[in-house]
Parts: structure tokens; C-alpha cells; sequence
DNA sequence: GTTAATTCCTATGTTATAGTTAGGATATAG
DNA sequence: CTATATCCTAACTATAACATAGGAATTAAC
């Protein structure tokens, strides 16, 4: 499976946030008891997400976090790249460390490319408001793992 | 990751095939020297391969594959979903045991719809002609695991 | 017919990654 | 002070990826 349930999780907690904003910071006890996610597991994704710059914590008491910016500023790529790392449906596109020793000679290797480029392409052109467009109350996912 | 080498290697299988087409079967052996990848493990490739009519073999000596179709007719789409199975980028929305209990409800299920569809276009617009297109002798990868 | 080469079938092992839980340190509102 | 949070990172478990292995069945060539 190319996304994990740490990217999964990471955009559902991107659009609690969005969806929950009222002004004041959002703990992630909350998001839990609405998305059925444990907090454990949701403090290494805003770890991640924080660390990118798209959220900002408050620690202690009444503390949580909030999105740094307006839901239509947000890709859904961004978003996911900060969880997940690489978005390559390949290893041998990894940029960092590319194993593969005769890329120049691979066959296939437009084609991964191409496929690569479709992925962020679409990834891309959604934002984090698209995700929560037409999302009442009732439209919080809380069994969708 | 979202396409194994198993996808990989199927798609360099077939390239094989069709790049050194010359009337007879080729056997796994020779593809195997020439791409890299073990007799045993193509073994298990060429089977799905097979089994979903992609290319026909012929038993004992002398024996070996061949593609069933020209080039052009296959979709790289069809050979990935023949080794790989499902390509859906996440788990909620494969297609036979759709785990999510509420995906009526999932903020972001459209999403992950809508990447699917995109992949899937891609991936359905290329055929193994445009693969081995523009390749010569000197283009077969043997090192891209 | 015997041999060598090949596909066919499926079991087994090994390694890596996903997915998660856990513990304790640090910070802050009340 | 206490309760409630985030922060940091280690550890565990289950699953899947990635192969290797063994032997049966088939066939061309001699």
C-alpha cells in the first residue's frame, strides 16, 4: 500500500482541525474521541506535522494544536510528504538514496517517472478546504482506518 | 511502497518478451541473465502472468513464453494489477473486503477515490509498446531492483 | 527410452516495514 | 500543586515483501 495509515491519519487530523476550529487550540484527546484514533499514535503524527510547519502546539494544560494557515493553503500532497516521506509508488525513484545502478539503462524507468508525476500532480491540486467541503457534523469519520 | 518488485519485475518480463521477439519461446533462464532477477522468482511472475493469459508457455526443452498479443494491445495497468493485485493507494478502498465500516461517512474517502482514478488513468494510458519504445540493445535493465 | 532443459506448484525462510503501545520528561492553566 | 497537555523516543507485534528451495510434470533431442 503506497499510503500508510500514518498519512491517512495525518489528513484526518489536518481536517479535524479545520472542521474544530473555533479560535482555540484543539487537543489531540479531542481529535481521538472523534476519529477513533489513540492519542499515542496521533502525537507522532503532529510530531511530524508540527515539524513541517503546519500546525502550531500549546504545551500543558488547555494546550493543543492549530493549523498555521486557512484550510485552502494546505495541499493534500503537502500534507501527506510530511507524514510519509517519499510519495514514489517506486523504490528506485527514492531521491535520496536511488540503489538502482543503471537507471540510465532501465526500460522502465520513464514510465515509474511518469506515474510519480500523476501522483503529485493530483496530490497537489487538492487542498485541505476540497477535503472538507460539504462536511456537516454527522461527516466525521470515526471507524475508517 | 506501492508497486513490489514483483510489479517491477513482471514489467520487465514483458518488455523482455517484446524486445526479443523472434518467432520462438524465450525461456526464464535467458530473461534471467539478461535482467537480473533469479529463475525461481521469475518463476512465480511468469505464473500470474500466465494465468491471467498474458503470455502462454510451452513446456519441457526448448521450451519457454511468449507474449499472446502485440505490444500495443497490453496496458501497463494489466500487468501490474495481474502481479500486484489491487493498486488502490490506500486500504479502505480495496475493492473486495472494504474494511471501513463507515466510509459513507469518511471526510476523505473522495479523495483517496480520486487519487485511485488518476493512478489508474495513468497507468491504463500506456501500453508496453510505449515501454520498450526507443529501446535498443544496450537499454536492459539488469540492475533496477 | 534416457537425458537435459524447462515449466509448474507450493512450501519455507528471512528481512523489513507498518502499526501501535508504552514510559517518562517537560510545560502550563487554574 | 495538580491535572492536563505536548514532547521524545524506545520497544513490541503482526504482516507483507522478497526471495530461495524442492521436487513433480512435460517435452525436444539424441
Amino acid at each position: 500500500m503506497m499510503i500508510s495509515t500514518k498519512g491517512r491519519y495525518a489528513l484526518r487530523l489536518m481536517a479535524d482541525l479545520a472542521l474544530n476550529d473555533v479560535g482555540e487550540s484543539i487537543s489531540l484527546k479531542d481529535i481521538s474521541l472523534r476519529q477513533d484514533i489513540s492519542v499515542k499514535y496521533l502525537e507522532q503524527i503532529a510530531g511530524n506535522l508540527s515539524k513541517a510547519g503546519y500546525i502550531k502546539s500549546s504545551r500543558g494544560a488547555k494546550g493543543g494544536y492549530r493549523l498555521t494557515k486557512e484550510p485552502q493553503k494546505y495541499s493534500v500532497g503537502d500534507i501527506l510528504r510530511a507524514t510519509e516521506g517519499n510519495l514514489s509508488p517506486v523504490a528506485c525513484l527514492n531521491d535520496e538514496e536511488n540503489i538502482c545502478p543503471r537507471a540510465d539503462q532501465c526500460l522502465t524507468i520513464d514510465f515509474w517517472q511518469g506515474l510519480y508525476g500523476a501522483i503529485n500532480t493530483y496530490i497537489d491540486g487538492v487542498t485541505l478546504a476540497d477535503v472538507i467541503k460539504g462536511a456537516d457534523n454527522s461527516q466525521k469519520c470515526n471507524g475508517c482506518k
